[in-house]
DNA sequence: CATCGGGATGGTGTATCCAATCTATGGGTG
DNA sequence: CACCCATAGATTGGATACACCATCCCGATG
């Protein structure tokens, strides 16, 4: 069932996944132009990789292709950006109220886990592994939604979403308190709340662009 | 500014053209298993653009991959289309509000002589310019949103709906009296009574799946 | 100072080559 | 006769080399 070729994580997989982190990590900045050469030898990889990758980006929308020029980091302006997060809210609640009415076993045992875990984290003020458990949780509902399309698009969103906007970054700190609620109306099965909060907690934070949102406890 | 090299059409787009196609035509069946070299063999080019394209349609979601095994045309049960039905009325909608709030001058051009065209070749019966400008409607007003990322998320979901379903064609005849009503709600800048006859034609049509659509003059 | 031209750079596409691995065929064994 | 395993063939994954051409840079020239 499971051989070694599926257990096996291609070259290329990872070459899209390190160009990705270097893109949303801000080391390659919105605008700059990418070499197959350069990354290549940046990744120790030969160009064949760097260039399937650079395919893949191009469809998630992180690079664009400049004919005969390579790919560049794409930019986004505001009305982009807010584009996005619109689109950004509309799946997440799909996938949210999806995921509620699956009632998937397993994905409801994955959230109890993620909600124990996250308490107990965020309890024993261990940042870190909040931080990882955060990123965890929209992960779950997108898979919990048990579409892979849907999974793969919002996946893409988020990283639009959490790209850099003329340089400077664009990712909030995420709540946990936000999470737990959510989790808990989903696990509660409570449509109707569990949309309101994921509506609310993709929303709320932009209006006070740049705050500090440490205040949650 | 338009230089030979931006006019040109590179391979790789052509193939993922060409491959895309097949699929969505159904030449390609759902959950048929496709090597490189035979589809390089069929297109008459080399491995590398079918690698490429490969990775493309596989991120559009038109494709899996099979490790060590190539890539499958992927195969839509209920639930996912069902979700990818939701999600393309949530991403029209935000497209046809964002056409409306942007006003631009140009995309309105193209709307108002879409319009004249389209009605011209409805009164004329001449159906298979009356589909050119069908296809062009959604088209128009994804462009017209402004946002490239959301236009190219809503090609993917567009083609997913109209992928091939247990391989009978899941495709509805469109109407262009509802496209029309459309373009003219846009027109007038009526946000609400657009959004809502979006909503509605995108909707109405899948409860009896296979009827017939004619209907419309 | 502007323009033209040519070389350097780099993307695109093809052709090979090789390793890893999946699939299938076929033979052996219980 | 059915099942299991091994070997062989086919295919993907990856690297390399090369041809071609568009773009870019820079210096020479008017």
């Amino acid at each position: 069932m499971s051989s070694v070729g599926s257990r096996h994580r291609s070259l290329r997989d990872e070459t899209v996944d390190e160009i990705r982190r270097l893109i949303l990590d801000g080391e390659l900045a919105p605008g700059e132009r990418l070499s197959e050469l350069s990354m290549s030898e940046r990744l120790g990889v030969s160009r064949l990789p760097v260039r399937e990758a650079f395919r893949r980006l191009e469809a998630e929308g992180l690079v664009e292709a400049l004919p005969r020029r390579g790919v560049r980091v794409v930019e986004l302006d505001q009305h982009e950006l807010d584009t996005v997060r619109e689109m950004r809210v509309a799946l997440e609640l799909i996938a949210v109220r999806r995921t509620i009415m699956k009632a998937d076993p397993q994905v409801r045992a994955t959230l109890r886990d993620l909600l124990e875990k996250g308490n107990a984290a965020s309890a024993a003020g261990d940042r870190e592994t909040l931080d990882a458990i955060n990123d965890q949780f929209h992960d779950v509902l997108g898979e919990g939604s048990g579409s892979r399309f849907l999974c793969e698009v919002l996946r893409s969103v988020r990283n639009q979403a959490h790209h850099l906007v003329g340089g400077k970054s664009n990712a909030v700190e995420p709540s946990w308190s936000e999470h737990a609620a959510i989790i808990t109306a989903t696990l509660d099965e409570d449509e109707e709340l569990a949309m309101m909060l994921m509506r609310r907690h993709l929303t709320q934070r932009h209006a006070n662009q740049g705050g500090l949102h440490r205040s949650q406890a």
